[in-house]
DNA sequence: ATCGCACGCTTTCAAATTGCAAGTGAAAAT
DNA sequence: ATTTTCACTTGCAATTTGAAAGCGTGCGAT
């Protein structure tokens, strides 16, 4: 007998996406992932934003519970921890880079060239894939793990 | 002197998203408005997921101090509220669609249908386009303010 | 070998936010 | 006139957040 458990937050795609990374903290450390080229957790406590520890700590592991990253031990420096965005994160790019279009159109003090909303418009597929290299080419200089 | 005020949550595109609608209600109230046609709070507090009604009133004017609704009495039944989505919401519709898109791939559950996806993917336009014929089409329904 | 520091968390605790339930007041229906 | 509908608001307990301090492991210098 199988009970619909309360309501749980998938099945409904926004709703799902709201579970997974509807929270601020969440949005602000993808951007740094998969836009700034940031992996290593010093990198992500040292965002302009000021995120406090134990909630960098919390989102990094609920990420990782949702397979959005995944953990490693730097190998050349093992008191250092990086992350590394897995295809499921790096498939809402087109989604991430669509609201970054929307808010340069509707944040009054963006600072955000115009230029980029431009791009995205003419060839979406093209920005994307620009990203996704450079996604690539950070992860390069890691070490990958065997 | 201006200071910079510690940050606040503008100037870049994602954080001013995040700040916008980077909450779970916040994206199933536009969910709710966007996609599903709702426009009264009686509506919005008998969605699926059970908003309280706290919650429900604070986001709703969130929402409004954004500009992403307007709040109007319902000229035929005085005791009635609805909200209408502004073009700032109508403009969230392709990074939203692109959203859903994702989940539909990600989600095990997903209870969208292929065909969505399928059909942003080849022509996202139409798409769209789609929506906001919808969009105008429950709006028309409700007498606009003068 | 030891000391000191860098680093990634974890803990503590006060303050803010949430969520449930129970109002409240205006307007409609009876 | 009375009851019901409706959109909130309030009260309060429980959860979550945030700032700061603490902890344990690893590494480089001495």
């Amino acid at each position: 007998m199988k009970k619909p458990d309360k309501i749980n937050w998938s099945g409904c795609p926004v709703r799902y996406a709201a579970g997974v990374f509807g929270d601020k903290w969440c949005f602000v450390l993808l951007r740094d992932i998969l836009l700034h080229g940031k992996r290593y957790y010093g990198e992500f406590a040292a965002s302009e934003e000021g995120i406090s520890t134990n909630i960098l700590a919390d989102r990094l592991s609920r990420l990782e519970g949702e397979e959005m990253v995944t953990r490693h031990v730097d190998p050349n420096k093992r008191s250092k921890v990086f992350y590394l965005p897995t295809r499921k994160a790096r498939a809402l790019l087109p989604a991430f880079l669509g609201m970054m279009v929307w808010s340069t159109e509707y944040d009054k003090k963006t600072e955000a060239p115009g230029s980029f909303a431009k791009a995205f418009r003419e060839d979406p597929k093209a920005t994307i894939a620009w990203y996704e290299v450079e996604i690539d080419r950070v992860n390069a200089c890691l070490a990958l793990p065997s």
